[in-house]
DNA sequence: ATCCTTTTGTGAAAAGAATCACGACTTCTA
DNA sequence: TAGAAGTCGTGATTCTTTTCACAAAAGGAT
């Protein structure tokens, strides 16, 4: 595994597979590094950049073939393989999850769900079936992801159980900072926090002043 | 304004915030970098620095105090003014965030939402009342915040519609990259993206070997 | 009182990321 | 074919963030 690629690379890495595929839809063929840069919002040196990572992906003075460039990031990113992912409490968010097709062009799949509500269980949403959390280890087959959209407080009692049962990522959306051992990745979305902070951004970092719209 | 806290730190405030709450409401009354460090999972050397942009706030060989610690975030949070926040796109994502509490120890309110579609506006969820979208510049008062939760194609537009009626911070869960003029702040939060970069770094750096629990 | 322990606050170093700026190469135009 | 324009890849620089490591202060024990 290439091991020097850095973290904010890798987390951008997504965002222009997304974008290269809309353009490939759209019949473009060839796109540069500024163009790459208006759409999604990085800097086009920084695109440069992490392209460069990966070798000489581009022409000079032409730019990037987008049907080489999606190839390559498709294997890179594994859009081949399906990573099977389920949903761990079906409440709002996890409904919201469960109605959303993570799949398009996308490489994970909702494979299943857990609820402790009774209520819940049995159901299925989107052909997603539910069951009961109790039967978490035997059901978890094949699935390496699970999102988390459970109460705190239970939050960290199940990501035990999630870890046992043989999950390697998280994506955690609850306010707790749940621990895992070392070997288990774990992303955390703290909405509630990006609201907080988008507030103090808005507060503490005024930005120029209006002007032009 | 003080314009010296690295962002970096200034996204960890509300975190720390949330804690030292957690541990106001247990009856602690103090605490130490280290503990702080296990609970949020951050190394105490950077609370250390993060806490010291502020002045010193702590005491040698003691630690911090927990009420005079929170007094003091509670300003520069802004704790005390509630900012009111529209949701744009009462769809599955907007409506799980319409049924949630956001308000438990947050400084944010919800106080209206907005929709294209007939069947949706009209009713209240939870009290706060949906608008239709052709509504949105006669109804936009005394609300400087919006989450965007309606489709990506949709998203510009829209965009624009709420910088003209004074939005300054906009919170996107769309995939669309909208552009701002800039005295207005966006954050993005693109779900797809962080499931598959969560994927990306389970395949590419792979974490030290199984041993402990 | 004295000594030991704890823990802060911060200079200094290291690590990580973004940006500048330009040589080299390619394409395009005429 | 020659010259102009466009664009990459990357060394060097700058900026940001994290981490180390320790003197200084305070608390606690005896
Ligand atoms: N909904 C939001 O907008 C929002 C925003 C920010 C944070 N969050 C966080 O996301 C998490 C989920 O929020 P929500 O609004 O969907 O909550 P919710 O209460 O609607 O849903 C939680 C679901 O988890 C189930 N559950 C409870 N204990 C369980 C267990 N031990 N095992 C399996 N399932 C269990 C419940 O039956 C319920 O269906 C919470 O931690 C919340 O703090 C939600
Ligand atoms: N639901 C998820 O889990 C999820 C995950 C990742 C990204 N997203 C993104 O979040 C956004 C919302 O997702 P969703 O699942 O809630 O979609 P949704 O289709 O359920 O909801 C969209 C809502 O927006 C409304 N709408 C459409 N055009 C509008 C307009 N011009 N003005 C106002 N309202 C309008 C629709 O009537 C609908 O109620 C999408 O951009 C989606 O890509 C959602």
């Amino acid at each position: 595994m290439e091991r020097k690629i850095p973290q904010a690379t890798a987390k951008r890495l997504p965002l222009y597979y997304r974008f290269l595929n809309n353009l490939q839809h759209q019949g473009k063929s060839r796109v540069s590094s500024k163009e790459l840069s208006l759409a999604v919002k990085v800097d086009s040196a920084t695109i440069r950049r992490d392209f460069s990572y990966f070798g000489a992906l581009g022409k000079k003075g032409y730019g990037y073939n987008v049907e080489y460039l999606l190839g390559f990031f498709r294997k890179t990113l594994n859009q081949d393989e399906l990573t099977n992912v389920a949903i761990i409490g079906v409440g709002n968010l996890g409904t919201a999850f469960l109605h959303y097709n993570f799949l398009k062009n996308n490489n994970t799949k909702i494979v299943m769900a857990f609820d402790a509500d009774p209520k819940k269980v049995g159901q299925d949403v989107e052909g997603v079936p539910i069951y009961p959390i109790d039967n978490l280890e035997e059901k978890l087959k094949d699935v390496r992801v699970a999102i988390l959209t459970i109460p705190a407080s239970e939050a960290q009692g199940v990501t035990e159980r999630l870890v046992k049962a043989g999950i390697e990522g998280i994506l955690n959306f609850t306010p707790a900072r749940i621990s895992v051992p070392n070997y288990v990745r774990v992303h955390h979305i703290d909405l509630a926090i990006e609201l907080q902070s988008l507030v103090y951004f808005m507060n503490h970092y005024p930005l120029p002043d209006k002007e032009e719209i």
